[in-house]
DNA sequence: AACCACAGGATTGGATATCAATCAATAAGA
DNA sequence: TCTTATTGATTGATATCCAATCCTGTGGTT
């Protein structure tokens, strides 16, 4: 393992995208160095890092934040991913081989059967890990790191957003993007890209308020004794109350 | 201003693209909190963000050092940069109204006029500004970020090798990018948005090893008493004797 | 002479205590 | 009620200290 600051950020970082940790939530230092059994120092590097990936952001002597990105963020966020995979499938429907666009298809088969068996936490996952995947295939470490943070950051959208829109279709969306990859309609696929990631953008509605549900210490719980691997609940899924809208989520109701 | 540890990592940064801090060159915590004046602690913020930046690595209990990017990540970041750009490119060429194209074209302009008069600086910092200025066009901070790092990261690649190619061939690629997407004749364009990347990786030759000429204190001290802004000497241009290819970087011999 | 082991120094990673500056919220006063 | 002052809390930063680790140089052994 590299550093203690490294590896704070990293659980700061899932429980971010797990939405415990809600857009706007204070990260105060003492109480985090309370949490983590570690000085502020610690505390102060991890939170660099993280406003470093966009996750949050530093007020100077005000404290960090948990990243609340505008509506203009968002929308510059999906356009930078769209641009990032549109390349990358130029770049694929040149170079990938066999045995690649066969990994796709299993990734793509495999959240099927998920959807079909009815494990939805499972399917949200794979349908998130596909672009992953599909941006590994272009073995380029760099283009990775850059897409790995656009996506990171577009999970952290989903705490701000309501979406309301049919799942299957993004499924459908990854299968025929492979599809047409693979026939060499390049252009198809990438405008078919794009209408993936817009019909997401344009189901979003932003909600000017996130109330913070959880308290860091009780958001953080879950990562604090596990080395990192071991699974904690993925998802809150707590009730507000008033404001039940707010708390779904793209990708959480799956199938519907 | 933000933080010290921000301001002093953009110093150090700096100081990088200067090539005054070669990549390999050790980036002692003492050293640099006598140089900065500030404790070992704000100095490894700075290191955590340059780390962050891919312009330093850290390798634990041995410190941090100016980032020594092998020939595959030099190939992986053109990539990157010929992909971000070809995407821009395909965006403005839907997107731009005229006031963009003339704001493109001035540059260009400005730049000739900088190599016409025999400024070759001048013309060196404009030529690598116009994929900033191009990429500032899309409007998306997010993709301007992106951009921005990777340019600084071909720009540390340029104290790792050895460039030997026609520098106005890049201003006439700048000039007949703007044309063809004016023009609509964006295919066009984005190969030779690749072919200009790619004829700058190929003109260039790793080096094994790189010779640190300066001590960070030397390297340093140009940048330390400047609010910001200045304008410190950009360039060390001094004489290494048994190694002198190796000092020859890409733009710097201008309009040779 | 070559090689291994070990001890010491140097450096990093981190903890703790402390101080100044700044922000926020309350309390006092007009 | 509105404005101002005080107070408390939090951050930014420093100094000092300690443990773990890496590097090196020495010395003994073969």
């Amino acid at each position: 393992m590299s550093s203690r600051s490294q590896a704070i950020a990293d659980m700061l970082t899932r429980a971010i995208l797990d939405h415990r940790l809600v857009p706007g939530c204070k990260l105060g230092e003492r109480e985090l160095s309370e949490i983590f059994d570690v000085s502020r120092i610690v505390i102060r590097q991890s939170l660099i890092r993280l406003a470093d990936d966009g996750l949050a952001q530093i007020e100077r002597n005000r404290g960090a934040f948990v990243a609340r990105p505008s509506m203009q963020d968002a929308m510059e966020i999906y356009d930078a991913l769209t641009l990032v995979e549109q390349g990358v499938a130029a770049q694929l429907s040149d170079r990938l081989g066999p045995a690649g666009w066969a990994e796709l298809r299993q990734h793509v088969e495999r959240q099927r059967q998920a959807v079909a068996s009815g494990n939805d936490a499972l399917a949200d996952v794979l349908g998130q890990e596909f672009h992953t995947v599909f941006v590994r295939l272009s073995r380029n470490k760099v283009m990775q790191e850059i897409h790995a943070q656009l996506v990171r950051r577009t999970t952290l959208l989903r705490s701000l957003i309501t979406a309301d829109f049919d799942y299957c279709n993004l499924l459908d969306d990854h299968a025929r993007v492979i599809e047409l990859l693979e026939k060499g309609r390049l252009k198809q696929a990438m405008e078919l890209i794009d209408a993936h990631h817009r019909s997401v953008v344009r189901g979003y509605i932003m909600d000017r308020q996130v109330f913070p549900e959880l308290t860091p210490r009780e958001a953080l719980e879950p990562y604090l004794d596990t080395k990192a691997g071991e699974a904690p609940q993925p998802a809150p899924r707590k009730k507000t109350g008033d404001n039940g809208k707010a708390r779904a989520h793209a990708h959480d109701h799956a199938a519907k």
